[in-house]
DNA sequence: CGATACGATCTTTTT
DNA sequence: GATCGTATCG
């Protein structure tokens, strides 16, 4: 039962482990063997801080590390690994260590490596929430009804799902979307209720009160097509935990020991999930920071963090807060911010005393910056990685965090524009691109038949001259036979029902799809079946006969997802990969350039060079966020300006604009309520605007550098101004910005009375008034430098 | 059934 | 601006 094999005589193996191993406590284990080689001196220690070391060698009992941005948390959790392997208290097969992202497990792999050599190989239980529990999961999922070749559904398919059910129950789709309700559903699983332990009150605001019988309907047919959402996971172990408790002791005797990173973003199934398994060896050790808990929005709680010492009792709690990674004046900055919310567990950043960035007296202050728009925002900001490079630094050593990933085009184009190397992390994701999860289904439905969704995506694509109404007649007759479409289809197809080009596509469709299981099953490498099945589909053909311009790209994707599959033995192997990774195959990318990443994915990054553009009210304080969760939204949005300020190690821009186009639509836009949260005397303000009092366009900026003839002045009357204009008091409805339209004609047309200026750096623009409006011309080109800067109203 | 056109809606953030 | 859904026609 255990898989280590006792080569090294480890002393816990001396105990009968079936007869009653959770019982095994941890006074007792350490009585029953010789004492631990003695920790001090041990290579991981190396360098460690008084409370850090603390933290690594505390392994008796519960324990909450209170890790600061920048502390060392890292560090902390991957020495304690070694120390737990070196002294012999368990194998690395033996401990539990769960992080919430796959970069994350990542990293904690590779530098756990470096520290236990050999016996890190085995670490098999370090990887993500959802990893893990799918592991755990395949094992015994036929306890919750699932066959072990059961699917895991991403979003798009939760959602197609939902739809279906909103139009089963005659629910206007409009009125009710199907997203939402996918929301829900998911909402409720992090939470951990079950379909029977949904607060009625709360789930009869859905669909008149049809709420909880989606939710049942919507888990019904999962059962049915053999698969599982995201939020299963963690709820079918729950389930099984509970109900099976000779399997969650043979966990509890599994792990002595467990390790969770970023505890403040557990959400409610998670924590249930980790106080089951913690019963057995009691012995849990949390790192989390609460200034850092950005993922509310998916069901984490704050509370989980604020409340350990509650959930697990005798826990003891150690802070880590002598910073090693960022200037007196970043984390000024970042503290000044996060000041501003309510309910933290109280925990100050110090610089630690021997930290070279610290102790640096020429620290360059935090720069803020106002720019006109999101053009000269790029601009400036590709112009600084210029200047840095050519000064000796490197492109990799720069990232630009933005809040939304919409904000990262602006970027990628100035990027392409002077040949800035970049990479864009976590954008548009490879195995969400329409192609790629088309051919997804095809290996879906290969495997496993009932998988209805894979069916309907596909089965159409590329034509097949099966429509709406021919699938409307097989959705009928499987639901009324509660069978999966894939074995109806041949039965229907017996009969005269449909007819035509139809029975002629589905019987083609039918009769490949069964052929390819026969190829797979037959021994077919599962490369070349993926190629075989695009060719002999059509699909290929379809896209190289497409015109338009994606379709190149397309059929690459697809050469690039059988490429990655051959770094898997099996289809399974793969899909299930897919299913939980989602991942591009994160290939050669190390290479020296930028990274233009969101504030949600920088967590765990830190950089000497960091912008942080788009500090606007309603973009940065993002205007969903304050809207669906109010104050509570508001906090979390602070706290990722804490992570994001936090990233950085020498220097950090913060920028803002006047005008921005959002929808396509341009609007002028106040400064965040952030950058009055910033501390004046570590910061440096450089405004190349003001507000231009031009009627109907109030809020915009307009005016320059020159204007206002002060620079890196934080106290400079246009700073002053803008102000000012920025705070306006909480609660406020947001201003009119109607009043500003933008024309896209060239340098030569601007209509009479525009006048035209060019800025310090070569660029220029045109404004002009006219009547009421203020009217932007630009270029959008990039490349003619003609236009620019700002015109005060005649 | 499929192609096209028009309109509505939208954009946080991720496993 | 882009995507998605619905309506309409061939």
């Amino acid at each position: 039962m255990l898989e280590d094999g006792n080569t090294s005589g480890h002393p816990c193996y001396m105990f009968p482990m079936s007869s009653n191993p959770n019982r095994l406590s941890v006074s007792q284990m350490a009585a029953a063997r010789p004492p631990p080689p003695a920790a001090e001196g041990a290579p991981y220690l190396n360098g460690l801080n008084p409370e850090q070391r603390e933290a690594v060698l505390h392994t008796e009992g519960s324990l909450l590390v209170l890790a600061g941005a920048g502390t060392g948390k890292t560090r902390v959790l991957t020495a304690r690994l070694a120390h737990i392997v070196a002294t012999r208290r368990a194998y690395p097969s033996q401990t539990l260590t769960v992080t919430f992202t796959n970069k994350a497990a990542r990293e904690m792999r590779e530098r756990a490596m470096a520290l236990l050599g050999e016996a890190g190989e085995g670490l098999r239980w370090l990887g993500t929430f959802h990893s893990i529990s799918a592991q755990i999961l395949r094992k015994h999922c036929e306890l919750v009804g699932l066959k072990s070749t059961f699917t895991i559904l991403d979003t798009d398919d939760q959602v197609r799902l939902c739809k279906q059910i909103v139009q089963a129950e005659n629910l206007d789709p409009k009125r009710w979307a199907p997203r939402y309700l996918a929301g829900l559903i998911d909402g409720w699983k992090n939470r951990a209720l079950l379909p029977d332990k949904v607060p009625v009150e709360e789930a009869e605001l859905f669909g008149n009160g049809k709420g909880i019988e989606c939710y049942r309907i919507y888990q019904a047919r999962l059962k049915v097509l053999n698969a599982c959402d995201f939020g299963d996971l963690l709820v079918h172990n729950i389930t099984i935990f509970q109900d099976n408790p000779d399997i969650l002791q043979d966990y509890h005797s599994k792990f002595r020991y467990i390790l969770v990173d970023e505890y403040q973003d557990t959400n409610v199934a998670q924590y249930l999930w980790l106080r089951l398994l913690a019963q057995g060896s009691r012995n849990i050790c949390c790192v989390g920071d609460d200034d850092q808990s950005i993922y509310g929005w998916r069901g984490a709680e704050v509370d989980n963090i604020l409340r350990f010492d509650k959930d697990f009792p005798g826990a003891k709690v150690v802070r880590l807060e002598r910073n090693y990674r960022s200037t007196q004046h970043i984390l000024a900055a970042a503290s000044a911010i996060i000041a501003n919310n309510k309910g933290r567990l109280g925990k100050a950043l110090y610089v630690g005393d021997d930290s070279a960035a610290a102790s640096d007296p020429d620290a360059a202050k935090v720069k803020v910056r106002g720019l006109w728009d999101g053009e000269a925002e790029s601009r400036l900001i590709a112009d600084d990685i210029e200047s840095w490079v050519r000064k000796g630094g490197r492109h990799d050593q720069c990232a630009v965090l933005v809040r939304a990933s919409w904000q990262m085009r602006a970027f990628e184009e100035r990027f392409i524009l002077l040949g800035i190397p970049y990479r864009v992390i976590g954008g548009p994701r490879f195995f969400e691109r329409a192609e790629i999860r088309d051919a997804m289904a095809y290996l879906r439905l290969v495997r496993s038949p009932d998988d209805d969704l894979a069916f309907e995506r596909v089965v159409n694509e590329p034509k097949r001259g099966v429509g709406d109404s021919s699938l409307a007649k097989l959705q009928s007759y499987a639901r009324a036979d509660g069978r999966s479409l894939f074995t109806l289809t041949p039965m229907v197809l017996q009969t005269d029902e449909i007819k035509g080009a139809a029975k002629r596509g589905l019987t083609v469709f039918i009769d490949q799809i069964n052929m390819w299981r026969d190829k797979l099953a037959g021994g077919l490498p599962h490369t070349e079946l993926a190629e075989m099945i695009l060719e002999e589909s059509g699909y290929t053909d379809m896209l190289q006969k497409d015109r338009s311009p994606q379709a190149q790209g397309r059929l690459d994707n697809l050469k690039e997802l059988v490429r990655a599959m051959g770094e898997f033995d099996t289809l399974a192997g793969f899909l299930e990969h897919v299913e939980l990774v989602m991942d591009a195959a994160s290939g050669a990318g190390s290479d020296d350039q930028v990274q233009i990443l969101t504030l949600h994915g920088a967590k765990g990054l830190e950089l000497p060079v960091v912008f942080l553009p788009g500090w606007e009210e309603e973009v940065f304080p993002s205007r969903r966020s304050l809207d669906e969760s109010g104050l509570r939204g508001l906090e979390e949005e602070r706290r990722l300006a804490y992570v994001g300020i936090t990233r950085a190690r020498a220097q950090c821009f913060i920028s803002f604009v006047a005008n921005r186009q959002i929808y396509g639509r341009w609007q002028s836009v106040l400064p965040s309520r952030f950058i009055d949260e910033l501390p004046h005397e570590h910061v440096d303000a450089v405004s190349e605007t003001g507000y231009s009092g031009i009627p109907g366009a109030e809020n915009a900026f307009v005016g320059s550098v020159e204007d206002l003839g002060e620079r890196s002045n934080y106290e400079s009357p246009g700073w002053k101004r803008l102000k000012e204009n920025a705070t306006r008091p909480s609660g406020a409805p947001p201003r009119e910005t109607s009043g500003l339209t933008a024309t896209a004609s060239g340098p030569d047309t601007f209509p009479p009375g525009a006048r035209v200026f060019h800025d310090k750096f070569g660029y220029g623009r045109v404004a002009f008034s006219e009547g009421n409006k203020l009217t932007v011309d630009f270029d959008k080109t990039g490349r003619k430098k003609v236009i620019a800067t700002f015109v005060t109203a005649a």
